[in-house]
DNA sequence: AAACTATGAATGAAGG
DNA sequence: CCTTCATTCATAGTTT
């Protein structure tokens, strides 16, 4: 268990001289800097803790809608008012809009100006909630889609994509919950056993870090 | 568990003596131990920076396609294997990246000259494929939006339709997004100012680092 | 309930 | 810069 005897780095070892001449290279700490390590570590643990729990919670639960009111909605004030907060995210038309908004495209115009805009809007706002933005994106979705139906009207199911998929097969489309986790759980495995140091009780914190790896330039975080 | 009596159970102190007779105490880490710790330590740091990044992402609207495509990125094997990746023809900036310019956007200069879009595109491609007009698209895109957003604050609370929806009082939706995004936000400020090691290029990390609390339970955490 | 579909919304890029 | 398009994501509603 003895070193390696690097002493190319950082002045972190000294060289103790005994009294016959054998030279005694250790590696030195303070306890002010084994403080600070520790103080560092139960940062990193502390905050890896909580935001592992935070992203347990995230995935664990459904509520992803939840999760983007928070962003649409976040204002605490609101939030915690407890009031009402129609939990919208994504406004949906109502028959009349709808109905308004297609005969209205019908008419032609695929352009709809600015000022147009200002108008439908606040035409349809006498028949629900509504914003510009709504109508904006309404007629730019109602645009792309209908051109798209006339492009491909029903040889759809020819072609497949024949592409050099090697992606993994399935379970792209349900796990929108994925999407937002896999950047940590695809991490390749790297076994990080036998740490000198040990969070005992951060549950799942050990297997993120059974995935994590360590990349190759983590030295260049430490010193 | 283990106590956080350094002194006697784990001896990682070692009396030397010298040759007269004045013992030497000092802390001793070998270089394995050294490693390992900055294999931990590292293994901190590139945690806490996904799960901050997440975070981050998740409480600010605008960047969660960024977000997703994290795993595209963050998998080196599946990167490496070969052929995948392809079959994106759009660049989308990887949560670094977005991480890196989010901040530049933030400092203000809302001209990004043509230099200056040479460095950062150069610095960004230390993350990920890039290139300057996607930099230049992106602020292009960033400014426009960000101003249209002013535009449209859209507190529209009006009630157009027999709204009873009172969306399941148990299930207080807002609720547990408050939750999790004031764990961080309500944790009491303590600053760790001049830590033995630090992280130098995580941006939005030394911020968190101004807000956990260490709690005065942090020393079971270690050894 | 899980899978599917329709569609509102986000965003990178192009044109002017 | 502003507008527009194409692509993709996420969700509400529907079907099996």
């Amino acid at each position: 268990m003895e070193t390696e005897n690097h002493n190319s780095s950082k002045s972190n070892g000294i060289i103790i001289g005994g009294g016959g001449g054998s030279n005694l290279y250790v590696k030195v700490m303070t306890d002010e800097q084994l403080e600070l390590l520790r103080q560092q570590i139960s940062v990193y643990t502390t905050i890896s803790d909580q935001l592992v729990q935070m992203h347990k919670s995230i995935t664990t639960q459904h509520d992803l809608a939840g999760l983007r009111l928070g962003n649409l909605y976040c204002d605490p004030l609101m939030a915690c008012s407890g009031h009402k907060i129609t939990s919208r995210q994504r406004w949906t038309p109502t028959p009349i809009q709808l109905q308004i908004l297609e005969r209205i495209f019908d008419e032609g115009n695929g352009t709809p100006s600015k000022q147009k805009i200002k108008d439908i809007t606040n035409e349809l706002g006498q028949h629900g909630q509504i914003s510009e933005t709504n109508v904006y994106n309404w007629f730019q979705n109602r645009r792309a889609r209908s051109k798209r139906k006339q492009l491909v009207p029903t040889t759809n199911q020819s072609e497949p994509e024949p592409e050099t998929e090697v992606e993994s097969p399935k379970e792209n489309k349900t796990h929108e919950e994925c999407d937002r986790v896999q950047f940590l759980e695809n991490l390749s495995p790297h076994s990080i056993k036998d740490m000198y140091i040990q969070s005992p009780d951060i549950a799942g914190f050990e297997h993120l870090l059974s995935k994590i790896e360590v990349s190759g330039s983590y030295s260049s975080y430490f010193l």
